[in-house]
DNA sequence: GTAGCCTTGACT
DNA sequence: AGTCAAGGCTAC
């Protein structure tokens, strides 16, 4: 493996400390939630959690994540009391159990920044029942419990690790775009494709049985926003109310699509990822007042909206590949240096998808459901936004036109995503062979069902190296973006660019 | 304002 | 009926 750090997992932090991703969270920790612990007493005393927060110990779930009685109560006071808190110092307050009180406004951005939710907090301030995150407790505690299973892995890795110097404020430094990072792209890419590290032998972990058909908030893609080093939903300098991206702005000329609203499955040819988003667009639009004026800020809050999902779409994608088959009889490391040439390439494909199935004229179709109107985007955006637009769209067109189906989209995916020409690929023959049975396949495909369109193969075909262009220039805008810290620093996609750059 | 304990109620 | 993650209460 070329790529240095593939298989190294990141420096083991003591447990109060929560700068990584959740999901490494979840790997790197045993089975221990209270219940758990209760039922267990004895197998791992030394590691019962601590609060991500403050490193206190934890009481349960609260609002998305393990976190102690006090954080739970200091959020919840927080958000229903719409506190703004400003910190007198650096806003590097060290958070732990003796010094959380001194800086409110360090220890909220804290809360937030480790992935606790704003929305799990009730407006109606019902009492008891179960939220929606329901389904991401079950998961988490089961990725625990799988990971509590997979010692010989933890044993192995832990070999390679490195010492690091870990303190509860870190994520201000880790998450930031100077951090060194370099390397963990592959390294958080190896922990999605095999979560629990395990090799080709065995078989992947099945992560979530909801995940194919009707993906809930992961906890690897539901956090993610919550780690940048900016904290996007609440911007306490600013003083004004959060917005949270899976809102819609009520005055923006967003068109709902009815289609979608009363179908919270999977859409027939995009990734499992656009399925959460249908269902969460289905509940949005119901409430959506009459469009008025946009305005430009609204326009950026749907695009921050819209990376997020894209980091989801990613993952949603990588998740796909690492289900197929073809894909697991690669060895792992050229799956992983496959998934790393192409990913931004199956973005395209993936929005190209979606707009050619479910885009309006003249809008774009976003993965949340909503449309925008090229026209409004291209009036706002700058160059490189509007000229990615721009292109994109005119594939759209040519897409339309030449009826590009569910069977042939996908065929596009397995030809970009066994590229037998990408560089330290080792077993570059199976990867050839599978490309051209997938090629094979395509082109009896369109033969087939497009008897009377003879070159719709070759038409198909000469779209993949403007999807190549158009991928690596979204590449090098999100590159930008990300320097210029608007992409969250944790986010799959700012890993991916990192191992990239 | 903090934080430990209590009550509630949807879900299993 | 049990679980557990919400909100509520209250001593500090």
């Amino acid at each position: 493996m070329d790529i240095p750090g593939f298989f190294v997992q990141q420096p083991q932090p003591p447990a109060h400390y929560s700068g990584n991703h959740p999901e490494v969270l979840l790997i790197q920790e045993g089975s221990s939630t209270p219940q758990e612990q209760k039922t267990a007493p004895g197998s791992r005393p030394e590691s019962e959690e601590s609060c991500p927060v403050c490193g206190d110990k934890v009481s349960g779930y609260h609002y998305g994540l393990l976190t102690c009685e006090s954080c739970k109560g200091f959020f919840k006071r927080s958000v229903q009391n719409n506190k703004h808190y400003t910190c007198s110092e650096q806003q590097r307050c060290p958070m732990n159990l003796s010094q959380r009180k001194r800086c409110p406004f360090c220890r909220f951005q804290k809360c937030l920044a480790v992935g606790m939710r704003k929305e799990a907090v009730r407006a109606d301030r019902m009492r008891g029942g179960r939220n929606k995150f329901g389904p991401l407790y079950r998961r988490d505690r089961q990725m625990k419990q799988q990971k509590a299973n997979t010692d010989p892995y933890r044993i192995k890795i832990d070999t390679r690790q490195t010492p690091g110097p870990q303190s509860s404020n870190d994520f201000h430094r880790i998450s930031g775009p100077t951090s060194n990072s370099s390397s963990s792209a592959a390294f958080h890419l190896s922990h999605i494709v095999y979560p629990s590290g395990m090799e080709q032998s065995c078989q992947p972990i099945t992560l979530d049985c909801t995940i194919s058909n009707h993906r809930v908030p992961t906890p690897t893609s539901m956090p993610f926003r919550g780690l940048c080093c900016t904290v996007p939903e609440y911007s306490q300098d600013k003083g004004e109310p959060s917005f949270s991206y899976s809102s819609v702005p009520s005055h923006y000329p967003i068109h709902s699509n009815p289609k979608h609203s009363l179908t919270p499955t999977t859409s027939p040819c995009c990734t499992p990822s656009s399925a959460p988003a249908i269902s969460q667009a289905a509940t949005q639009t119901s409430t959506t007042p009459p469009p008025t004026t946009p305005s430009p800020r609204f326009l950026n809050q749907l695009l921050e909206g819209e990376q997020d999902e894209a980091d989801q779409t990613l993952f949603g994608l990588v998740e796909w590949a690492r289900n197929s088959n073809l894909f697991k009889e690669l060895k792992v490391d050229d799956q992983m240096v496959l998934l790393q040439s192409c990913w931004s390439e199956l973005l395209v494909l993936d929005h190209l998808c979606r707009q050619v199935t479910y885009g309006k004229e003249g809008c774009i179709y976003l993965v949340t459901g909503q449309q925008i109107e090229v026209s409004t985007i291209i009036s706002q955006a700058g160059t490189t936004l509007s000229s990615l637009v721009s292109r994109t769209q005119d594939l759209v067109f040519k897409l339309k036109a030449l009826q590009f189906d569910r069977h042939e989209f996908v065929c596009l995916k397995y030809l970009v995503l066994f590229n037998p020409d990408v560089k330290s690929v080792q077993n570059r023959r199976q990867v050839e062979q599978t490309q051209e049975r997938v090629n094979r396949a395509l082109m009896e495909h369109t033969q087939q069902s497009h008897p009377g369109h003879s070159d719709k193969f070759g038409q198909l075909l000469l779209r993949l190296p403007e999807v190549r262009s158009i991928s690596l220039q979204v590449e090098d805008y999100l590159y930008q973006r990300h320097l210029l810290g608007d992409l969250p620093c944790n986010s799959l996609i700012a890993e991916m660019l990192h191992g990239k750059h």
